[in-house]
DNA sequence: TTGCCGCGTCTAGTATCTTAAACGCATGGC
DNA sequence: GCCATGCGTTTAAGATACTAGACGCGGCAA
């Protein structure tokens, strides 16, 4: 008796008498199960690791990832426990329009300003209103893999040194002159893997002032 | 038996043994009962008229507004359905630290460059990024009370005639000079209860390009 | 191969949510 | 007063989500 169950989502009871509402149609959370699966990948995990950090049991994660379930923001909100993220967060993570997120030194826009000389980030600022700071990593350093934040975005320029710098699942390994751009609600690590120091200039939103 | 419906929420179950984890408190979706019924009475509906909307029952929504039961992502959807707004947007609404959202022609800040004059609408701008437009209303032309749009701010001054505008409930007259400033995700309705036309200059997030 | 392990999936049973229909309490008209 | 209407709440029955455990699969070492 595996078959129907749920009667869609949404409007499924009526579907004669229109023109009562605006009835426009819901986009929003497309299938929680895709959401989930990336997210839970993203981070490397099985279904039964996360359980056990979540506190639910891995037959859960299997079926909301099947969308076989519609689970209840109790249960949404202990899975997402698993990783740090707001269940607002994880209903508005953009998976698929995934922008630029690494850039080659050549890559960086150069823009000179009298004695002052800038080189932006990211092709073109559009959407991209940040701010910056300024980071030494010791060798060996290492955030942490659970660095998932707030929403937002994060951006950095390698000064100096070598910088293993992890977004998403995916690893690539910075130096001097490279940069980043990425959001602040992908999982992501920063780790000096070198025998220097390691220089980054980087920035986050929103905007503190 | 209606005492111990639920184990708190979150880490409720091992009392002792701590320094596990970093085991932050999840302060995030304090209480989805007082958020629905909070957004429920600002587009002032009863429990009944919401739950017919929505396609539940209205003990459904009494059970909910009173954190008797955590729905499911699918009734919630349901629910939200009965007005129209987001999941993420409800999750993250902000309903308690109400900034100010009427503003008398007095309290607008003057600045004048050179032959042009501008008004600034609220005291200070931090946050707070939007764009303008300029609209015309007939007498007794009305948006209706379902406005409630995705994400996002909405501003305006009235130019000329009398504005009767609705925000979360609240409704006032604004004439020639007064403004306002809320978050679109609020319920909020325009109406000219005039006899000549009303003319208004709002703006609106995000900037568009 | 054999055994062991971990993976994701499925099934039966339990806990929880949702429904339908009552209840008690107000308010307003007759 | 008395009835009708509408409100939010509560309860038993039904539907659904969640758990615990087993299943089949594939990789890997002995």
């Amino acid at each position: 008796m595996a078959g129907d169950f749920r009667r869609a989502h949404g409007a499924g009871d009526k579907p004669a008498a229109p023109g009562t509402e605006t009835a426009e149609a819901d986009d929003d959370v497309p299938d929680i199960g895709s959401r989930l699966k990336e997210l839970r990948k993203m981070h490397g995990l099985s279904q039964r690791e996360l359980a056990k950090r979540a506190g639910v049991t891995n037959g859960t994660i299997s079926l909301i990832e099947q969308n076989r379930i519609s689970p209840s923001i109790g249960s949404l909100k202990k899975v997402l426990g698993g990783f740090p993220i707001s269940i607002a967060d994880f209903l508005t993570l953009d998976l698929k329009p995934r922008r630029k997120v690494f850039y080659e030194a050549k890559e960086l826009r150069e823009i000179s300003k009298g004695d002052v000389s800038f080189r932006l980030v990211g092709r073109d600022t559009r959407g991209r209103s940040i701010q910056m700071m300024h980071e030494r990593y010791v060798p060996g350093a290492d955030t942490g893999e659970e660095m998932l934040s707030h929403a937002g975005e994060e951006c950095g320029i390698v000064i100096s040194g070598v910088m293993e710098l992890t977004v998403g699942g995916e690893v690539r390994k910075l130096v001097a002159g490279d940069a980043f751009y990425f959001d602040s609600r992908l999982p992501h690590r920063f780790r000096n893997p070198g025998t220097i120091d390691c220089v980054v200039v980087s920035a986050c939103t929103p905007p503190s002032f």
